[in-house]
RNA sequence: GAGGGCGUAGCUCAGUCGGUAGAGCAACGGAUUUUUAAUCCGUAGGCCGAGGGUUCGAGUCCCUCCGCCCUCACCA
């Protein structure tokens, strides 16, 4: 009577896919479900409801009303002439009931091939059970999916990191939080897009392929361009490009898309990752500390649901306004030194067995007030905490503070110890910034790297402006309680695997 | 780049002093028409990350290598 008559075994199957022995089972059933007329890899199945609008309709008026769900079978219990199978889709679970003398026979039949992992639709009436279970009582199913690999354990999940990580797809249908962490940076991302829209904001995309790498000091990667026979660089960062816009007119933009920096990996740092930019005419550095407040303060309210956040162990209160710390007050308060006296600077710097390395005879004062500063200050600083007035030599692009000419008109936003964002009254002295830019690549040599265009581009006139850049990947971690970079990244870089570090 | 930790069945993990490789889940066969980590009976499943060494004997000790994690370093 079966229709799912077990065909001649076949020995084929690619071989790049080394599939354990007992998954060879799974290929005879995908075998004797074609030999049935099934197709095993499905199509169209319009109208499913998800699973979570499923749970709320299961109230006692809607006994019985019919209903379509699509979903990854989690778990079967076999019951004899009945199954009850678990299916989850990305808002839940349900359960569905499928009870021999409710389907055909030969759906019946059909239904002992199903494995755990593969992808089902479902017709049928809703009801609870008498436990109480939201569940589909189907009259029919329809297999959409078969899976050839077994999903992992079904209680304790995947909890390899470097599976997680090499396998994300594994990950995210085997780890709910997991899921539930890359939809919250999805529904952050537009948020923050619409906070931008609504302040009047353009949304523009600049070169990620550079001929000079600008905006930043950190080491690019470099690529080639085959017909123009020309090395590029990875962009470390759009800046120059997003004011060569404000030239232009563009009064006020900005930029999300990936920054890529060739230096270490961390748990906080990831070779690309994601930035936004942005740039507004006629404002400077504390309207963007208005917005970056705003913004990220939002976001806890509107979609954490609460101003009061956990990371780790650290209780954070984003309640606006955050601490204004002046970065001079900060060193001297947990450093003890004051900015500018290059005495105790040095000797501070020698006295901290961390800084050892430090190359304190060639350095400039400011920049060993800075490794201080890293090393002392950055992380105490665990509630959002604006450090502003930075020494004008460690910023580059940044104006000059008005009644302190040494100082910058520059913040950085702190949280949790982590730098997520970094924010100048922009340059826009071509001159002045000409003279920085020198200063800074020192040799002469070294001058093609500078940015002639973009000084050409300031040399029309570009408008005082406040510019801003925030790390993406942090406040994510930070909003969705992640330690490490790699666990708000899709798809994080990893060393390519090899046959020695397989362990299949 | 340095230090530490980890790598055992598809998954999650045990493996004692160096002495025949284990459990749960998953899989396979059977029973079971309201279960929910279903239950019950039975079966099978291993290059112990890779390579070398010590030893009568290595998952276990030593060396080299591969990969991952953590800390540090690098990082305007």
């Amino acid at each position: 009577m079966t229709r799912f008559v077990v065909p001649p075994r076949v020995n084929f199957f690619p071989q790049r896919i080394a599939l354990p022995e007992h998954e060879d089972f799974r290929i005879e059933k995908l075998a004797r479900l074609r030999a049935g007329g099934i197709d095993p890899h499905g199509s169209r199945f319009p109208g499913a409801r998800s699973t979570e609008e499923i749970r709320n309709l299961c109230i006692p008026e809607n006994e019985g009303l019919p209903v379509r769900a699509a979903g990854r079978i989690t778990n079967i219990r076999w019951m004899g002439k009945a199954t009850f199978i678990d299916i989850q889709d990305w808002t839940g679970r349900v359960q569905v009931y499928i009870k021999k003398n409710k389907v055909s026979d030969a759906r019946f039949e059909e239904h002992k091939l199903l494995d755990l992992g593969d992808i089902i639709g479902v017709d049928g009436g809703l009801a609870k059970t008498k436990t109480g279970e939201v569940t589909i009582f189907a009259d029919n199913f329809t297999l959409l999916t078969k899976a050839l690999i077994s999903p992992p354990e079904k209680w304790h999940g995947l909890k390899d990191v470097e599976i997680r990580y090499r396998r994300r797809y594994v990950d995210l249908f085997t780890n709910p939080e997991v899921m539930r962490t890359f939809l919250l940076r999805s529904h952050i991302l537009r948020y923050i897009r619409n906070c931008m829209e609504k302040r009047g904001f353009v949304e523009v995309e600049t070169p990620m392929m550079q001929s000079i790498p600008g905006g930043a000091a950190a080491r690019p990667f470099i690529t080639h361009h085959n017909a123009l026979d020309m090395d590029l660089f990875l962009r470390v960062a759009p800046e120059l490009y997003l004011k060569r816009l404000l030239v232009g007119g563009m009064e006020r933009v900005f930029e999300i898309n990936r920054n890529f920096r060739n230096e270490g990996i961390s748990t906080r740092h990831n070779p690309e990752f994601t930035m936004m930019e942005a740039y507004q005419a006629y404002a400077d550095y504390t309207d963007m500390m208005e917005l970056t407040e705003s913004v990220i303060s939002g976001i806890a309210r509107d979609l954490i649901g609460s101003l009061r956040i956990s990371f780790g162990d650290i209780a954070l209160d984003m309640t606006p306004p955050w601490a204004r710390r002046c970065y001079s007050d900060l060193l001297q308060e947990y450093a003890g030194v004051r900015l500018g006296d290059s005495e105790a600077i040095t000797s501070r710097v020698r006295m901290e067995p961390a800084l050892a390395k430090v190359d304190v005879k060639n350095s400039h004062p400011d920049v060993l007030a800075n490794e201080l500063f890293e090393e002392l200050v950055e992380p105490r600083l665990s509630a959002p905490t604006f450090v502003i007035d930075y020494p004008k030599s460690l910023c580059p692009l940044t104006k000059a503070c008005a009644a302190e000419p040494e100082l910058a008109q520059r913040f950085e936003l702190y949280i949790a110890g982590m730098e997520c964002a970094n924010a100048y009254s922009e340059l826009n002295d071509p001159e002045e910034q000409e003279k920085r830019f020198v200063e800074q690549v020192g040799d002469a040599d070294e001058r093609e790297r500078i940015d002639r265009d973009f000084l050409d581009a300031q040399g029309y006139g570009m408008p005082p402006a406040g510019g801003l850049g925030i790390g993406i990947d942090r406040i994510v971690m930070i909003l969705t309680n992640n330690a490490s970079i790699r666990d708000v990244i899709l798809f994080p870089l990893l060393r390519r695997e090899t046959d020695e570090s397989k362990n299949e």
